[in-house]
RNA sequence: GGCGGCGUACCCAAGUGGCUAAGGGAGCAGUCUGCAAAACUGCCAUUCAGCGGUUCAAAUCCGCUCGCCGCCUCCA
């Protein structure tokens, strides 16, 4: 059974089927590094990270590239603003970037280009599309003539008409047309450029993508991702300028992300509810935050607040709970090795909703069934059932999350970090339990509970078990 | 105005032609517990925004109506 993608391209799911049998090439649109990272550049990043992840377990060689923009207007005003040097920057953000993907658990992509490193390739194919007849020269600007490529508008399903009645008029306008866009843009003094036939300065942002593309993955990409924001134009402009260069098919697959919304808002400047990734998981685990990013599909919509993320935390700790059980419990069963034919069998229907465009929302279900199932047993204590089953659902724990990337933690590390997110000090947690520990054997009911309360509202929550008392951190919420 | 999407229980959410409409959260009752917590068990949508149509059969396809959202400008 092929996978089945979802294509803009056509605005219908297709099988996916590559260029080259066995192999794929994708890309996807990384971030502008002009400032830290925010919850939407994870949803992107999180999503093709499952593509990707997903892609090579079920067996395609996958070079995936995702860029670095790393020189654009927003990064030469920020970094006047700040009065720093553009390059060092963009050097940051990137570094911080790769910090919050790292700690979502966000794989590196086989190639990770950057813009400034592909300016050769840039002006090179500039150079192509002008000989070509379909760029101009403007006084040391280059536009791309939008009319003249037939095909303008087929991802976006935008026609030229209707783009230009709704164009704003432009100041200080050098195109020939308002739809053109820019391919090179003759730099100011003191702004960062590069020589180039048509004198110093910059590329446009939809050139390096382009240039990246063909540099690293060739004429034709069968993936070729992002937010659904950059449909239009940044995607379209990118079809328009590949094909015209290369003559061949651009793009076989395009995939879009839905957006993240802030309490039913969409996240914008103006109304100042950016959520950066550190401070989502200032408040949050980082398996909760990437639990929520694909406990809905990933071109749905979805709406981050206290709410939706203190769900997700419930879902994460009842998951690490479970295996925590199963392996405090039944250490000896774990040791088994599950037969890999009764693991398959078992993986059949979270591969089935993988196969179909990436259903990481019915995978996870799916899992918790089994989550649910694996407790039943163990409350059952029914040891024949459980050395044959316990292995088999541990065997689908680990093979699930090799491809969704949430539930590869072991227990000891999620609950270490729910520990850490606590209004105290984990050695005050402990001498206060040893307190209660007193007080309840003494049968003082009374001080033991008091010390329950006051812990739970430091954010401990407590549980008296056979082996003694455990405790855990609720998460804070801003 | 043009293009696209969505509306499934109290909340989140999967399911897009045919077994009892996944799963999580919240809630209620029970087992367990000093009491809790966790886990388990049971309950919690005869129905999928509304209306009409196609079909042996629809939440799923078609039409209309209502409501919500995104893109059309830098944006994940």
């Amino acid at each position: 059974m092929p996978i089945k993608v979802f294509n803009t391209l056509t605005g219908g799911k297709e099988d996916f089927i590559p260029l080259e049998k066995g192999k794929v090439r994708m890309y996807v649109c990384g971030p502008t590094v002009y400032d830290l990272s925010h919850i939407g550049h994870a949803r992107s990043a999180v999503s093709f990270d499952v593509v990707y992840r997903y892609l090579r377990y079920s067996g395609y060689d996958v070079v995936y590239t995702r860029n670095y923009t790393d020189i654009d207007d927003k990064i030469i005003n920020r970094a006047n603003k700040d009065g720093v040097n553009w390059k060092d920057l963009a050097e940051r953000y990137i570094e911080a970037y790769n910090e919050d993907m790292a700690a979502l658990f966000v794989e590196k992509p086989t190639h990770t280009p950057r813009a400034t490193e592909t300016i050769k390739e840039m002006i090179d194919l500039i150079g192509t599309l002008i000989k070509k007849g379909y760029a101009y020269v403007m006084d040391g600007d280059v536009f791309y003539s939008v009319r003249k490529f037939v095909g303008y508008g087929k991802l976006s399903g935008k026609n030229i008409e209707e783009l230009e009645s709704g164009a704003r008029v432009a100041v200080d306008e050098n195109k020939d047309d308002p739809l053109d866009f820019a391919l090179w843009k003759k730099s100011k003094a003191n702004e960062p450029s590069w020589e180039s036939p048509w004198g110093q300065g910059r590329p446009g942002w939809h050139i390096e993508c382009s240039a990246m593309c063909l540099e690293k993955l060739g004429e034709t990409l069968d993936i070729h991702g992002g937010g659904k924001d950059l449909i239009f134009p940044h995607h379209e402009n990118e079809i328009a300028q590949s094909e015209t260069a290369t003559g061949k098919p651009f793009v076989r697959y395009w995939l879009h992300n839905g957006f993240v919304n802030i309490e039913k808002e969409k996240m914008s400047k103006s109304l100042g509810n950016i959520l950066n990734i550190r401070d989502a998981l200032k408040a949050h685990t980082p398996e909760s935050v990437r639990l929520f990013l694909l406990s809905s599909h990933y071109r749905s919509p979805i709406d981050y607040s206290g709410d939706s993320l203190k769900e997700a935390e419930a879902k994460a700790e009842r998951f690490y709970r479970t295996v925590e059980r199963m392996e405090e419990e039944w250490p000896e069963i774990l040791k088994k090795k599950a037969a890999a034919g009764v693991v398959k069998k078992r993986m059949r229907p979270i591969i089935e909703a993988m196969d179909d465009d990436f259903n990481t929302a019915g995978a996870i279900g799916i899992i918790f069934e089994e989550v649910a199932g694996a407790n039943r047993m163990m409350d059952g204590a029914k040891k024949d059932k459980l050395t044959e089953e316990l292995p088999v659902v541990r065997a689908v724990f680990k093979e699930a999350s090799k491809f969704l990337g949430v539930f590869s933690s072991t227990h000891e590390e999620y609950f270490a970090k729910r520990k850490k997110m606590t209004g105290l000090p984990a050695k005050a947690v402990e001498r206060l339990i040893k307190e209660r520990e007193e007080a309840r054997k003494k049968k003082d009911f009374k001080r033991a509970d008091e010390i329950r309360d006051e812990l739970k509202r430091q954010g401990i929550i407590l549980e008296d078990t056979d082996e003694g008392t455990k405790w855990t951190g609720t998460s804070f919420h801003f």
